[in-house]
RNA sequence: UCCGGGUUGGGGUAGUGGUUAUCCUUCAGCCUUGUGGAGGCUGAGACGCGGGUUCGAUUCUCGCACCCGGACCCA
C-alpha cells in the first residue's frame, strides 16, 4: 500500500461526478460570455515566477532542475502563463482577449481547510480593455457562475475595493508611506485587532493619528465616496473613485450589482493588482475565508515584455467553492445515474448486445453484464448503480421473442416483443409498455 | 516551518502489556439459470510505518507518514 502525498487527493467516481458538474457549470457560464478555452503547460521556467513574485516564491513551488539542466516549476497559478501567451502573440490576437481555463495547479504550502497542494481553479481573464465594462463583465460572469450553481444573493457577496483609492489615499498623507506594506496591512485588517492594524499602518509610515484618520476614511459609505476625493484632493483618487463608481454602474446593467458590497478594507495581498479588486465571501460567515478573488492588473503584461495591455480577471478555486456550496447545501448529489441495465441470462449476448447498442446510439447510459454473474447478482448490481430500467434479455424471454422491461424503483415489469425494443422510441421505459 | 487533535478490516467502531481482536455495515459467493432494496449460510478484509523498552507491544515510548483544525502565507 502506498500513501498519497500530503495535499494531493484522489477523487472516486461519486465525488468526481459532483466536481464535474460544478466545473461544467462554471465553464458553461464562461462560454456564454464568449470566453475561449486555452490549454496551458504544467511546467514553466522557475524564473518566470521569481520575476513576478520575488525569490522567496521558490520556497512555495514544486521547483526542480529538469534533465536538460533547466530550472522548472509546476505552475502555481495561471496568470504568468497567460501573460506570456498574450505577449507572444500580441499582434495577431484580436482584442479584447477573453480566455478561460480550468486546470490543476501546485503549491508547496501547508494544507488546511479548502487548501491543498494540488488544487483546481477556473481562470477567467480579459486582456486589452481598461474600460469599466470589462471589470463589470468579470463580476457578472462570477455572479452568473455562482447563481447557476444554485447560490443566491443571500449566500454570497463580492466585496469590492479599488487599489488606486487605497494607494492614492496613502499618497495624500504628508508621510513617507510604504504603499505595498500599507496595503498588506489593510488586507489583514479584518483578521487582526484594531491596535495591531494601526501598528502595521504606523510601521508602513503613517503616524497614529493618520492611521486613525485613514481607518475612518475607509468606513465611508457607497454614496459618500466623494468624501475621499475631497480629502485627498488629488486627480489620482478622483479618477479611482470615478472608475469604481463606473464599474459598479456597469455591474448594475449587467445584473451583478446586487451581489457587490463596497468594502475598501478588501485589498488582496497581491502586489500586482492596480484597480478594482474584489473577493467573494460567504454571507453567513460560516466559511471564514475568502472563497475566491479577482481584480485588475494593468501592468503585468508590460512587465512581461509586451505592449502595455490592461487586464482583469477572476479565478474561482474548486476547493473553497465546494465549501461554500456545501454550506449552502447545493453541492451536487454524489450518486451515479444509469438509464438502463441490460441483464443477460444464458447465452443471450448477441441479442442483448443489439439492445445495448441501440440504446447507446440514442445517447443513454447503458450497462450490461461483463462479469458472467447470476441473475440475482446482476439485479443487485443494477440497483447499486441506480439503474432506472432493467431490460431482462434472458433465455426464457427470448425463447418467446420477448424481453422483460422492469422499472427498478417500483419493481413493476412487463413483457415486450423483442423487435419492439427499443423500437421507434427515443427513451422507452416501463410506462411505455404497461 | 510552527501549534493542537487524530490514525484498529473498504466505511463506522469496541477493546487489551499475554490464546483465535468486538460489533455494525460493506463487498464477494451460495441458498436462487429467473428477480434488487427482506432473510439464511459461507467467505474476504484491520491494529499506518519504523525504532526503543519488554520474556512478550495493537496497547507504553520516540521518530516518520498521512488525516482534521489553526497560525504564518496566500499568486
Amino acid at each position: 500500500m502506498y500513501d498519497h502525498l500530503k495535499g494531493f487527493r484522489d477523487f472516486y467516481p461519486a465525488e468526481m461526478g459532483a466536481r464535474r458538474e460544478v466545473i461544467d457549470s462554471l465553464e458553461a457560464a464562461a462560454r456564454r460570455y464568449g470566453f475561449r478555452e486555452v490549454g496551458t503547460p504544467a511546467l514553466e521556467r522557475t524564473q518566470m515566477y521569481v520575476d513576478k513574485s520575488g525569490e522567496e516564491i521558490v520556497e512555495e513551488l514544486y521547483a526542480f532542475e529538469d534533465k536538460g539542466g533547466r530550472e522548472v516549476a509546476l505552475t502555481p497559478e495561471l496568470t504568468p502563463t497567460v501573460a506570456r501567451m498574450v505577449v507572444a502573440k500580441q499582434q495577431e490576437l484580436s482584442k479584447p482577449i477573453k480566455w478561460v481555463s480550468t486546470r490543476p495547479f501546485w503549491r508547496y504550502e501547508q494544507v488546511q481547510q479548502g487548501r491543498f497542494r494540488e488544487f483546481y481553479q477556473t481562470n477567467v481573464d480579459i486582456f486589452g480593455s481598461s474600460e469599466p465594462e470589462a471589470d463589470a463583465e468579470i463580476l457578472a460572469f462570477a455572479a452568473d457562475a455562482l447563481t447557476d450553481l444554485g447560490l443566491t444573493g443571500e449566500e454570497f457577496e463580492f466585496r469590492v475595493s479599488h487599489r488606486d483609492i487605497l494607494g492614492g489615499l496613502f499618497e495624500s498623507f504628508d508621510a513617507d508611506v510604504d504603499t505595498a506594506a500599507a496595503i498588506r496591512a489593510v488586507d489583514k485588517s479584518e483578521k487582526i485587532s484594531h491596535n495591531e492594524y494601526h501598528d502595521l499602518l504606523v510601521e508602513a509610515g503613517l503616524s497614529y493619528d493618520q492611521a486613525a484618520e485613514f481607518d475612518d476614511l475607509l468606513a465611508v459609505g457607497e454614496d459618500d465616496l466623494d468624501e475621499l476625493v475631497d480629502f485627498a484632493g488629488t486627480d489620482r483618487v478622483e479618477a479611482a473613485v470615478t472608475n469604481l463608481q463606473n464599474v459598479l454602474e456597469a455591474a448594475a446593467d449587467f445584473g451583478a450589482r446586487e451581489y457587490c458590497t463596497l468594502s475598501l478594507e478588501t485589498a488582496r495581498g497581491l502586489d500586482y493588482y492596480t484597480g478594482v479588486v474584489f473577493e467573494c465571501f460567504d454571507s453567513t460567515g460560516e466559511v471564514s475565508r475568502s472563497v475566491f478573488g479577482g481584480g485588475r492588473y494593468d501592468d503585468l503584461i508590460e512587465s512581461f515584455g509586451g505592449q502595455p495591455t490592461p487586464a482583469v480577471g477572476v479565478a474561482p478555486g474548486l476547493a473553497p467553492l465546494s465549501l461554500l456550496l456545501q454550506r449552502a447545501d447545493v453541492w451536487p448529489e454524489e450518486a451515479f445515474t444509469t438509464d438502463y441495465y441490460v441483464l443477460q441470462i444464458g447465452d443471450t449476448r448477441s441479442e442483448a448486445a443489439r439492445i445495448v447498442r441501440d440504446l447507446r446510439e440514442r445517447g443513454h447510459v447503458v450497462e450490461t453484464d461483463v462479469a458472467d454473474r447470476s441473475f440475482g447478482s446482476q439485479l443487485n448490481y443494477a440497483d447499486s448503480i441506480n439503474a432506472e430500467t432493467v431490460v431482462v434479455a434472458g433465455e426464457q424471454d427470448l425463447a418467446n421473442d420477448e424481453v422483460t422491461i422492469k422499472e427498478m424503483e417500483s419493481g413493476d415489469q412487463t413483457q415486450v416483443p423483442v423487435d419492439e425494443f427499443p423500437g421507434d422510441l427515443e427513451r422507452p421505459t416501463y410506462d411505455d409498455f404497461a
